[in-house]
DNA sequence: CCTATATTTGCAACTAAGTTGCGTTAGCAA
DNA sequence: TTGCTAACGCAACTTAGTTGCAAATATAGG
């Protein structure tokens, strides 16, 4: 169904979505936004935007959710499959653009897949 | 610090993972094993046998931690880094031996990959 | 601008996976 | 058999995420 209405609490998110172009949990939003919104709001806002084509989700290294802003997705067709990486140092996660190619697996149909890689981002080099 | 007695709910545990080779999850073992010890002792003991090359941990669709048996693992060594299928329709999780190559990540330094697949298995496919 | 209506929100209560602290039990080696 | 210590059970806790419902609000139509 997706969202309908430009409301305050979609536009805050949003924002937030635009500061950076990593990826944010659901924790930290809730977080940062505690005094503008409840985290019910936003566990339904983030769920509609995903809807919409807006944002995608996946899980990190704990299976907590993280969102990031997509790039060529459209309403209930999310083509932009990437792998993400999170930082084991620093925690940040982002999107990666280069490909990872999943090898036919004999009697098994593949739908689709989910890579996460967990090592050491530029900024956590030294 | 892995396992130094062989209790009866290490062997339990060890003894579900012989029946068959798929991925057990945390949740099933509990259910499974509820009158034969707790929930914290079946936690306690996976992560023990985890330390020592037995069993390796990954996460599944929901985030959930599933088991599985190791292959050629040593204890504080797991380099029997490979995919997991779940099937969508059953639930089911095998580990696959398929190699999935992660390619160079430019300013980044990757330590640890972490494929799930999902899709349609063997049996779930008419 | 005003109103009707459906969407969105806040709140509080809930669910469920996983963790912690502590007193008791039981492997195992001497 | 005994003693030491790892392992266990239990109950209470933590926390990510969900649900139901009444109140608020965005938006279209008049
Ligand atoms: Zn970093
Ligand atoms: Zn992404
Ligand atoms: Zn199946
Ligand atoms: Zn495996």
């Amino acid at each position: 169904m997706g969202v309908v209405r430009k409301t305050k609490s979609v536009k805050l998110l949003l924002e937030e979505f635009e500061k950076s172009s990593s990826a944010i949990s659901v924790i930290t939003l809730i977080e940062r936004l505690d005094s503008e919104m409840n985290k019910t709001t936003i566990y339904r806002a983030l769920d509609k935007l995903e809807d919409d084509g807006v944002l995608h989700s996946f899980l990190g290294k704990n299976g907590h959710k993280w969102y990031a802003k997509c790039n060529n997705c459209s309403a209930h067709h999310h083509h932009d499959v990437h792998p993400h990486f999170q930082c084991v140092d620093c925690g940040k996660v982002d999107c990666l653009s280069e490909t990872v190619v999943i090898p036919e697996i004999p009697n098994r149909k593949v739908h689709f897949s989910q890579v996460l890689l967990q090592g050491t981002c530029e900024q956590c080099f030294n």
